[in-house]
DNA sequence: AGCGGAATTG
DNA sequence: CAATTCCGCT
């Protein structure tokens, strides 16, 4: 169904990793079991955050890369609720919830305002997923790692491809608002094809720079970005 | 609104 | 182990 990624001949050495190239520490650790892991409450975050649906209820925030803004705490709350069968949940207790994940250094509070907290992507991320490529960051919080661009990364076995899309989106919604390039020609969005087979995400990446070359080894492309704040 | 300790839970 | 529940403090 999925996951050509690890299967490419590549030998994937649990632990060893392509240097410098890495997901934050927090991404790896998602479903670790098979199949059956309680849905977490930064995944579901993101999931939210993923859905224009729910832009009303939970949305980035422009201009800056990885913050959000939960614009309806108590619908928020009662969707978190609904998935984990907690009908008592609450904005304080998913607060409660939200700042255990500032020691955890998943997530930090944006003093001052409201509602707004922001995802610690402080790493460079590097994935290998069929035609994707960023080139030239014309905005100062995005520096593209040259030599990271045309250099093959393998995923780690504990990120799982749910999440993988989810961090996929999140950076393509990031980065679009990021540009004010909320022009996608036809209808992207995952709405089609959500589950289905493994090219489901085929989406070409243009306009971050103008013409591009053609993609590296046959329609392998490598997303390559750094997020603004360290850590 | 936001923080974090403490006890509890599955 | 990641919340959930409750709550006192600022």
């Amino acid at each position: 169904m999925h996951c050509s990624c690890l299967a490419e001949g590549v030998p994937a050495t649990p632990g060893s990793w392509i240097s410098g190239l890495a997901f934050p520490d927090w991404a790896y650790k998602a479903e670790s079991s098979p199949g059956s892991r309680q849905i977490q409450l930064w995944h579901f975050i993101l999931e939210l955050l993923q859905k224009e649906e729910f832009r009303h209820v939970i949305a980035w925030q422009q201009g800056e890369y990885g913050e959000f803004v939960i614009k309806d705490p108590d619908e928020v709350a009662r969707l978190w609720g609904l998935r984990k069968c907690k009908p008592q949940m609450n904005y304080d207790k998913l607060s409660r919830a939200l700042r255990y994940y500032y020691n955890k250094r998943i997530l930090h509070k944006t003093k001052g305002k409201r509602f707004t907290y922001k995802f610690n992507f402080s790493k460079l991320i590097v994935v290998n997923y069929p035609l994707w490529e960023v080139r030239a960051p014309p905005s100062p919080h995005l520096l593209l790692g040259a030599p990271a661009l045309c250099r093959p990364a393998l995923l780690p076995v504990g990120v799982q491809s749910e999440l993988l899309h989810s961090i996929l989106f999140t950076h393509r919604a990031m980065v679009e608002q990021l540009m004010g390039q909320q022009t996608r020609r036809g209808s992207p969005e995952a709405s089609a094809d959500k589950k289905g087979s493994s090219s489901s995400v085929h989406r070409e990446y243009s306009g971050l720079g103008g013409p591009r070359e053609s993609l590296p080894e046959g329609g392998r492309a490598f997303l390559a970005e750094y997020m603004a704040d360290g850590a």
